[in-house]
DNA sequence: ATAGGTGCAAACGTTTTGCATTAAA
DNA sequence: TTTAATGCAAAACGTTTGCACCTAT
């Protein structure tokens, strides 16, 4: 509950003002001991049952999307129909499960650099995502 | 033009029917000499537009689908609000400008192979794929 | 004749928007 | 008191579905 304070302290640093919506969000993202992925139903979900809290969707985004802008979340590269978010922003990849639908990290030991030898004019590299799809070995693939 | 009975057989072979409206598409994706990149959007309008043909886009759904479960096409990860599709389906990565929403091909010269040192109990590997995002150099990042 | 495929419109789920209200500075 | 943030409902958007009709076999 202590750390209400280093949140509010964080937000006013980036520019956001500290709302009670802001310091729930905190809380539920930065406080647990990992860092976890989620999705927006995913918090929005925790937010009304663990914390029995109504926050807007709207809010919600917005908040999600400022928190993306300032480096504290990173967005994950799938291809589905949600959005996937990640409380770790440091450089790591990603299993993601495809009978679960659920992404596990995989950790810079797990995974040699990847070294790219091309670089495209006038563009700068934003960042580098890989992605290491898995399903059950007895599945149809059809 | 000769390619329809091309596709006519590779369809047939593939428990597909040959319909007007597969052949159509098969004939935008798998006539140009280069690959490429596409959303079912972009599709869609090849089609109206240079084809001058209406397609539902019921059908088009269901033709990619098909077309991806039996190995034609490959769906590419990106964090976007559409898919996106690609008719190269060997093994090679992408650029993703985020200025202008485009896929850039990757080839495997241009990038060292990724080495996985985890792999996750009773699953298999069904693809690895490296997304490397970029943007321009003064791009405000904020 | 009979699967399988098509087309349309409606439904769906996620995300965004507009705008009036509220709260932080 | 003024600027930013919230909440709500509506809209937007890509995608999927249900079902009657059509077409390849």
């Amino acid at each position: 509950m202590s750390n209400i304070s280093i949140y509010k302290e964080k937000l006013r640093e980036s520019g956001l003002r500290p709302t009670r919506q802001r310091l729930k969000i905190c809380e539920v993202l930065f406080t647990p001991e990992k860092t976890f992925h989620f999705t927006i139903n995913d918090l929005t979900k925790i937010i009304e049952n663990k914390l029995s809290e109504k926050i807007s969707l709207a809010t919600v985004y917005n908040t999600i999307h400022a928190f993306k802008k300032k480096g504290y979340l990173k967005e994950i590269s799938i291809n589905s129909d949600k959005s996937y978010f990640d409380t770790n922003v440091t450089e790591h990849h990603h299993f993601f499960d495809e009978d679960t639908n659920e992404l596990i990290d995989c950790s810079n030991e797990e995974i040699d650099s990847v070294n790219i030898k091309k670089n495209i004019t006038g563009k700068k590299i934003k960042s580098v995502e890989v992605l290491i799809k898995v399903a059950s070995d007895n599945q149809n693939q059809n």
